[in-house]
DNA sequence: GTCTATACCGAGATAGAC
DNA sequence: GTCTATCTCGGTATAGAC
């Protein structure tokens, strides 16, 4: 193979973007196989650095997942640009976050897996991210589906439950893509998962 | 505490139920942490038995994990009660499967959180647990949504979106039930998700 | 069939040469 | 800062007494 799998023996670099380059992979690696599962060997060789620059990095592996997460929030809350909106037309703005949102998740469907995988049992992981990402993004979705209900728009549904039809119509889709494609043989598609949660939504 | 969390060193204990309360043991373990990161020990312990039972009772942890699989998609067939309808009233009919449905996945939230944390990676568990479970399930939720549907019933969904809802709507919010409860501060419950799902579907 | 003891392996973290 | 070598721990699986 042409690719380099792991850093050559005796050789050394140098890099100002070992850190990037491993936050990278953490994504990967702790998106497929959980926090536990996932190894810091393997995220190394998936970077092509060596295993113990991640603890020179970033101290341990608790606090590489802290760091990868933080990093994957602000890519999302970058491509959503949200707090600017002076949000005119409720709807329209609504829609345009959701559009973005849901092409995000296709685009990076290693947020959806690690909420996913991390959120199941309560533990200490799952307090850290929804107090620090998931709690403020839903109340953003919350704020902006009560202005929609509050012109008049939008289906009869509570801000609970248009949370659980983008997640779970918007995001988990392609989190899980590969079920998906072998139980029903399509894979999921950006357009049609925004305009079934336009449908549904009455957006 | 009173309850035994492992069997006293020394002692000797003989159970014709030891295979079955390993399963329900791993159900647990499985759906919590995933395949890999799921122990033997802890499993065993959950159980009260000893970790080297599970490999003389099953062999192997991934022999194990089949099992366990089985064990729950038989629960979830039994209480579903298909192929002896006979579909005189197909809206009826798939409404009443969808509230077992949905029931089941609150109780046994086991199932979706094996799913989800399995199927992230297209690996020999997926293509295992579709072709032996998950792929007949969909053929009959399918098979169920058309009848529905010619008989002019429903709403203007395909059987993969009707799909994508159920799971999306009537099983994950009980899997990842402590991330909803922290984010929304609310709790799935069975009776609003198979109204919310009831009325989204047009039933 | 149940149990103790242990072999063997891969994990995260660290020491120290460079 | 990068790298090799290694420590320690916890994992699955197995051997063998009972």
């Amino acid at each position: 193979m042409a690719q380099v799998e792991i850093a050559d023996k005796g050789s050394r670099r140098t890099s100002p973007a070992v850190a990037s380059e491993l936050l990278d992979a953490a994504l990967v690696e702790f998106s497929l196989h959980g926090f536990a599962a996932a190894s810091t060997r393997a995220i190394a060789q998936r970077a092509g650095w060596h295993q113990p620059q991640i603890n020179y990095h970033f101290g341990s592996k608790e606090e590489l997942w802290r760091a990868a997460v933080d990093h994957l929030f602000a890519e999302l809350e970058a491509e959503l640009g949200w707090l600017d909106e002076p949000a005119e037309d409720p709807v329209a703005a609504l829609r345009a976050s959701l559009g973005r949102f849901v092409a995000f998740s296709a685009r990076r469907p290693e947020l959806h897996r690690i909420m996913s995988v991390e959120t199941t049992v309560d533990g200490p992981r799952l307090a850290w991210i929804v107090e620090r990402h998931a709690g403020r993004l839903f109340a953003e979705v919350r704020q902006g589906w009560e202005a929609v209900r509050a012109s008049g728009a939008g289906s009869a549904l509570s801000s609970v439950e248009a949370w659980q039809m983008v997640i779970g119509l918007g995001a988990r889709p392609f989190a899980n893509a590969p079920e998906i494609l072998r139980v029903t043989g399509v894979a999921p598609q950006v357009d049609e998962q925004r305009s079934l949660l336009e449908r549904l939504l009455g957006l």
